[in-house]
DNA sequence: TACTTTTGCATCGTGAACGATATAAATATG
DNA sequence: CATATTTATATCGTTCACGATGCAAAAGTA
């Protein structure tokens, strides 16, 4: 057939993007009690590891571009979660840091990603399957990242 | 580590959303000059596959909710790729079929997934590696939208 | 047949993503 | 040291993605 290629079945990319939102889903009833989204918690997940980072410096460890980020911030900041402080060395930079609020969320999230990895196995009857799978999407995210579309 | 599942590198659904992300990206040189995104691709590669479906079965098979998909449509249809006309056995329907521009998109856009794939191989100097995640991926899929927050 | 429920689609509001552009500060260069 | 360039962040416009809600048509039920 000569248009078989474009077939959907035949997608990688369509299955990370179908596979990327649901998962995003799965976070649902764990996020919203906390009232944030989930790339509001990652951007927690980045603080959490180390506290006052510019933007920029969160921007990449999610590998999104800062004018994603920015309002992000912004939303948080507003939000109680986030503090931006102008940088004392850079004053370019823009200093994010946990508010106590920030910090204390920290305690009611540790147990997510327990019970994310529960829900997956429960629901695939699988684990080591996708323990397999992240070597593979770091090698892509690395391979992709370095092109033209990113950086 | 108390906090240790809380770090960034322990998630899989951080993996799926950049991994997706940053192939979206990766089609952007193949798409741009066609003038569409890549979720209207997607719309297309449905549409090509069966022309003529209610909205329902193009957000089903996309997984996407149809207030995701009508405002998509608007657009391609604005853009003069597709044509939405009224269900007549069920007139609450809307009929979505492609125009003459939309069919013969389909030409130009053969050789996209081909594309694509050498790209990831030239990325990553790899091919089986992801094909082979494709049935975990499809698992996963499979699994989660069964789950409460889809349907 | 009258009434209730469900279904198919649309509208609205909010929060991402990101390209393009702007701005000010830091850095490099003549 | 003056000027050009780069860097860090922000703003704007467009397109998703989706929860909540609305509405009319279809289907089910009394």
């Amino acid at each position: 057939m000569e248009y078989e290629q474009l077939k959907l079945d035949n997608q990688l990319c369509f299955r990370l993007y179908t596979a990327a939102r649901l998962t995003i889903g799965a976070y649902h009833p764990y996020l919203d009690p906390l009232g944030i989204t989930y790339p509001q918690y990652l951007v927690l997940l980045v603080l959490w590891e180390q506290d006052k980072q510019p933007v920029n410096d969160i921007a990449h460890k999610l590998f999104l571009e800062t004018n994603t980020v920015t309002p992000l911030l912004q939303r948080m900041e507003k939000a109680g979660l986030v503090k931006r402080t102008k940088g004392k060395e850079d004053t370019r930079q823009r200093i994010v840091s946990l508010t106590k609020k920030g910090i204390e969320m920290r305690e009611q999230a540790k147990h997510i990603p327990d019970c994310l990895s529960d829900e997956i196995i429960q629901i695939t009857g699988e684990e080591e399957e996708f323990v397999r799978m992240i070597p593979s999407l770091d090698k892509l995210i690395e391979g992709l990242k370095r092109t033209t579309y990113n950086k």
